[in-house]
DNA sequence: CCGGACCCTGACCGACCGGTCAACGAGGGG
DNA sequence: CCCCTCGTTGACCGGTCGGTCAGGGTCCGG
């Protein structure tokens, strides 16, 4: 269950061919592993066995590779975490579901989700990081939403929602630099078991 | 209180000279905003006010600079730490100490930690971050022990203790991320709002 | 048979990269 | 006075960067 795939589907352009999709999901590999200004033209190119003339066919410039990767998986993340969230279900169950589907994610789509998570955060010149921006904004506000109404059907204590989200999300963000692929426990797992420790907290 | 600094003590050399300190103190700056390979001689030069071939006057090279600040800064974290647990205190009141004072070094020494945090953890070439890693291994070693203790003398119960300490370093690893200097609550206590929600748990 | 659309390539561009080098000026000891 | 050290500089190196360009090959509709 639950292999691991090259890329989230990109629906939107319906463009997707075999050779945008292997260009995609090389360059996200080489983003998550060596960054984006480690990553040259050339290497994205060399690992594709294309030529570099290539992927300016296919794309305007490397910014638009890099965007199209982070945007895509950011907006795929947020579609994927609330479409698992069981309807009706108490919020702690939802906020246990919201952290397994996190982590089901990231295993999933493991390069293009590193790439993402470790991408310009500071960047004075917001490239085309903007939208991606909205939707990490709605992810962030989908589990404040769901502290927020576990702390009012009183589940969780009154406390401070927005540092409980930043807790939350923290653990899994933080996944990629210590997670193996293929070893140790599968990232869903390692999610459930971070939301037991944080919701019923360490002490005996 | 605990006011930013540029850089840690550099007890090590002793050759801690005014324009070494300015070259290391700016570059943690320029590698923590625009990382590693985003961060070229030339933005270093010019924004100390001195020419490149200076830079190479007091380091070997790039490499040299940036192991410089990740080590010293790796290793000035552990013994910052350490030196502010309180002994003979119990367990659970070492471990929020520890993140307490994690918060205040990450406050104090922002940009050296930052440039540290996000360096190379998956180069595989590693270049001369193999000293550095065994500072981390002790620092994660020791919120471990720690841990350990704590389960020992019935504080906390019995849990996966590698996960655990994980949740605490995520937790802390992942501040700069989101939090400003000079806005919102400091670091310290941020980092022991987060033990409080780990510790006791978000569950009423 | 032609023409255009679509993949695809190698040669090439100016800019910038990390790093080197010869030399200069100031200061101090002999 | 000379000479040596030290902090400092600008000119320069080969190589790589992101990006461009003219054109080749192939397939398909007319």
């Amino acid at each position: 269950m639950a292999e691991m795939q090259a890329m989230p589907p990109e629906v939107e352009g319906s463009e997707a061919t075999e050779r945008v999709l292997q260009i995609l999901s090389t360059s996200a590999r080489l983003f998550a592993t060596t960054g984006y200004d480690g990553t040259s033209m050339r290497d994205i190119a060399q690992a594709c066995n294309i030529s570099k003339s290539l992927l300016y066919h296919h794309f305007a410039d490397k910014d638009e590779i890099f965007a199209r990767i982070t945007l895509g998986s950011t907006r795929e993340l947020v579609q994927f975490v609330e479409g698992r969230l069981p309807e009706g279900a108490a919020p702690s169950v939802r906020i246990r579901a919201f952290m397994a589907a996190t982590g089901e994610y990231f295993q999933r789509y493991r390069w293009a989700w590193i790439a993402s998570t470790t991408a310009f955060w500071n960047d004075p010149q917001q490239r085309r990081q903007t939208e991606r921006m909205l939707w990490r904004d709605r992810y962030e506000g989908l589990i404040r939403r769901l502290i927020e109404e576990a702390i009012e059907v009183g589940e969780i204590r009154p406390l401070d929602v927005p540092l409980a989200g930043r807790l939350v999300l923290s653990a899994l963000n933080w996944m990629h630099r210590w997670h193996k692929q293929d070893q140790g426990m599968p990232a869903p797992e390692v999610a459930e078991a971070y939301f037991d420790m944080i919701f019923h907290g360490l002490k005996r």
